[in-house]
DNA sequence: TTTT
DNA sequence: TTTT
């Protein structure tokens, strides 16, 4: 019934755009969020965290992120699964982010300051549509390592 | 550098409460979020996404929490891995409660209104050690299904 | 860059539906939210935190919300300065919410488990003119207490 | 029940470090968050946002904040009130922060990537007393204008 | 493995 | 598979 996420953290490699068959741009990357605190070695651990944008603010991410970049980012927490090659179920938990902040700007070229990156939707004839039995071509991020198609079905909003 | 979740869902089950080797209290729960937006059948589906809780907050929900109660949960998101045992990297994502709030009574007998269920942790010793290679017994939730032994290693702050 | 509020209180008083003179709906309430610990005499506090909610979410905040209730409310942190009767500037803070759930039934006539209450903006048009200088007549509270009319400049997004 | 704020802006002024009659540290200073659309007239406002910080987190923000620098603060609104020299309520709107990222270097003389910024209380025996009637000087900042002391009352967890 |  |  609510489900808000804001990280902010840095890319651990460039953002990688690609299209569903529909021609829907999505952009995926990882961000590196340092924990707040330091482990049994005294050394601190990050988490590494999927983030998955749509549409507009996929084509801006993938213009205008990357690697290493500190980003502010807001979503949603997504769980999916399918079932792997093995017939296994596979869960797949990412962040679909409605908002990206860019916190450092593009090598001194130019400002990123001003100007949101806001996912633009007319919301309302939502659909997303994951869970599908036996379809295992859902997802952008998989949990067990493999590069997996993207569908329309995993639009959100 | 900022990792921010706030949850409002249902219990799947009654939440679990489990002891670490050393006595501390680990409850874990699974909140069903409903989406905003329904899919291309018009279904709302939910995202159900994993809670872990430590020592006082950790007995607190286990003793107040059930299955179907309306709950907040603030926490950060955590992204786990281990080795299973066909050596494969299995990753394990999940929020880390440090409040919750109990939005529904307790079928009549009580008030949960007042109080706050916050972690008190005297910060500043912390430590978490997860993403030891081989070890596997490290983890609340796995994505793998398999249950999985606890250890003091995935205490946080 | 970033400007993002959730609380969960429950309202100090039925919520008030209003009019700008364009015809869109504002909708005004306030929220208590009890403070995360108890004062010097062992009492528990309240901060009091106005909501401002537009259009349709104006319409069923005002349909659905009443005093006592307890509420969700998503939203960003607005700060607005006019100028008093007596020529000094006062400035008012509220949350203007595009994300407002329903956490207690209506009397048990009804569900409101169902049914995200968003902001439907088409995103992009938008416009919020605050801080006109001399200009009285721009807000729903007013931290000097007095009932102020409500103008379409205060319009956001 | 529950209050969270995160917000992303820039330093307006320098940080002001006070002391309670106590000795305890308390910096305030001013976020200026753009907000994200434009006015009637296509400009960009912004929300100029108060922030109070307390203890060991207000003696690092007053080293290591300055005007214009770019930050990160969580916390919780907290809406005080006071009567001004006419026996007039005032009320006060500002964010108690517990964890400030400082998201630019100071000059490039040092590191503020490393090391969260957080508060670190011992919690369970707090107070915070604010609404004392007739009493002044009770807050950091005013809606009014006027500078005023603080207090030890005023002390959150 | 999923809640209302 | 991980960032500074």
């Amino acid at each position: 019934m609510l489900n808000r996420v804001i990280l902010i953290g840095r890319l651990t490699r460039d953002p990688e755009l690609r299209y569903t068959p529909s021609g829907t741009a999505v952009t995926q990357f990882t961000l590196a969020c340092d924990r707040p605190f330091t482990n049994q070695q005294g050394q601190r651990e990050a988490d590494f965290i999927n983030i998955v944008t749509w549409r507009q603010l996929a084509e801006t991410c993938a213009n205008y992120l990357r690697k290493g970049r500190l980003t502010a980012v807001e979503g949603r927490i997504q769980v999916r699964n399918y079932d792997n090659n093995e017939g296994k179920k596979v869960y797949v938990t990412e962040v679909v982010a409605d908002n990206v902040r860019f916190l450092e700007s593009m090598g001194g070229n130019r400002n990123d300051g001003d100007g949101y990156n806001q996912n633009q939707s007319s919301s309302g004839y939502n659909r997303s549509d994951s869970n599908r039995g036996g379809s295992s071509n859902d997802d952008p991020f998989s949990d067990d390592g493999r590069p997996i198609d993207i569908s329309d079905d995993d639009l959100p909003f």
